[in-house]
DNA sequence: CGCAGCTTTGACGCAGATCAATTCAAGTGG
DNA sequence: CCACTTGAATTGATCTGCGTCAAAGCTGCG
């Protein structure tokens, strides 16, 4: 299914084995969730090589194209490892609404797991390096290790938790409401270690954060040369920078517990040298 | 912690053996739900009788007051009995925003189980009838029964399903909007017999309906005098009559896959008994 | 060079916010 | 049974944020 509906090209084979270069990224990206876990209750080796074995394939989609179509019925989710991604729905026929934008390290497609149908179709927004975990392997693991299964668990509360934000966001004027996406990707950014200093990369058009926001690139455009010159934000080529977090935060009403990473307890090294690939 | 915030008072003592009355809402509450799940897979006796023996007490909830304040750590998660609740956030210290409204069967705070920190405060729209049910029995039963486990996690899936399509929704012009919310709410209450016939009860306010669909009380107002006027609904005291339920979702773009009932094979006799206890 | 996609700018119209006043419905107490 | 109160529904007038249409710069790539 998945491979009729995207332009792909496997990058690793799918055996359990030799597919060594897709665990060591996978590792990387779960260690964040594994310390969030770890944080109130202790996880085996045997659990975390449980979750790292189960990933099937490594694949490539083009930019543009849906990694999951619209009322598909995947057998297997969807873990990107690399390149954004979005979750989005077409209302009467005309406006695209971005539910979600995804970054490295989102369980896009967890929902699927349970809800036989996927309600939401999922595109990749530029180049995205997927991850493919059969359900069937998450199944087993979430009946064998309960723990797992609540970190799953977790991952979509989560995402629904910055749903419902989303949601309450809306009711700012569009320049604080674009600034509080600013500030979102800058904290999920960092967690997965793809800031550099105060600033990352955002490879989106405007007419693409339009969608997201629920505004047309033209009022996007006039929001963002706001932000531009109250001095907020820099956002040039693909680079936003942001001079002044605390007063970012202020102007956008951005609190980030809703995204539940407090207790992630990030090590900065990982964070400066994940930067540092991040750009070669 | 709850007692403290909410005007309550004990319906049922709190002992696992006597509150035969909660039991009996209960089971026929979860009993949806069950054969959601029994669509795909057994559910033993055991497995069910462990859910419904974890409920606490069963507490009740003046209109108005929260359920679940700003910024708790709930040691329990609360199910909705009786009434209408809403979880909602205030944006820039203005505007509320109800980011879902709650009707019988809805597990309110679940996502609290594994989110430390209850991220949006829950507030009862009218007096509300509540089981409480203790995090401690969920994690023990999550862990003994991984189809359980499952079963509350697709509850939150379904929740969150439902938030993705309010935030796509909003893009469409206010009266369809609104229809948009007549329409979920009508096929939620059809699920735990709220409904009789064509029309069921909303005991709820324009200004609420407002904070729901993030439009002005006054535009509420004009919206749903023009779905009047077309003769979409009817909507006068506390009842909702759908005159023609094809043409109200067409111009409401309402499609019900996104919550994901098309499954439960609900029992048409169920529906019409518990409609007639609604009214008496 | 020249296409193609993105950003920027301008002009104009409208959906919906806001403010304010009036009507309506349901109690409540005398 | 009727003044009085309180909260909600309704209506009107005015203002504005944002959408839409359209054209003009910019940038990178074949």
């Amino acid at each position: 299914v998945l491979a009729s509906l995207c332009v792909m090209e496997p990058v690793a084979s799918s055996g359990k084995g030799n597919n060594s270069n897709a665990l060591i990224s996978l590792r990387m990206i779960l260690d964040p969730l594994f310390r969030y876990i770890e944080s109130r209750e202790h996880l085996s080796d045997e659990e975390k090589w449980a979750l790292e074995r189960s990933v099937g394939d490594v694949i490539n989609v083009l930019a543009h194209k849906d990694i999951v179509a619209h009322g598909a019925t995947p057998s297997s989710s969807s873990l990107i490892l690399e390149g954004f991604a979005c979750g989005y729905q077409v209302v009467a026929g005309r406006h695209r609404q971005i539910t979600a934008l995804h970054v490295m390290g989102d369980f896009v497609d967890l929902p699927s797991l349970l809800l036989k149908r996927a309600d939401h179709p999922i595109a990749a927004v530029t180049q995205c390096r997927v991850a493919v975990v059969p359900h069937e392997a998450l199944l087993r693991i979430s009946d064998r290790h309960p723990r797992l299964a609540r970190l799953l668990w977790l991952a979509t509360l989560i995402e629904a938790s910055a749903d419902r934000r989303r949601l309450a966001v809306r009711r700012l004027p569009a320049p604080a409401h674009i600034a509080h996406l600013f500030c979102e990707l800058f904290v999920r950014l960092k967690v997965v270690g793809l800031t550099r200093g105060n600033s990352y990369c955002l490879p989106v058009t405007q007419m693409i954060l339009g969608q997201a926001v629920g505004l047309s690139s033209v009022h996007v455009n006039r929001a963002v040369q706001t932000l531009r010159g109250a001095g907020l934000i820099n956002w040039s080529g693909q680079t936003v920078t942001i001079p002044n977090w605390t007063r970012l935060c202020e102007f956008a009403h951005f609190n980030p517990s809703y995204l539940h990473v407090d207790q992630l307890k990030l090590a900065d090294t990982r964070t400066s040298r994940a930067a540092q690939r991040s750009d070669s």
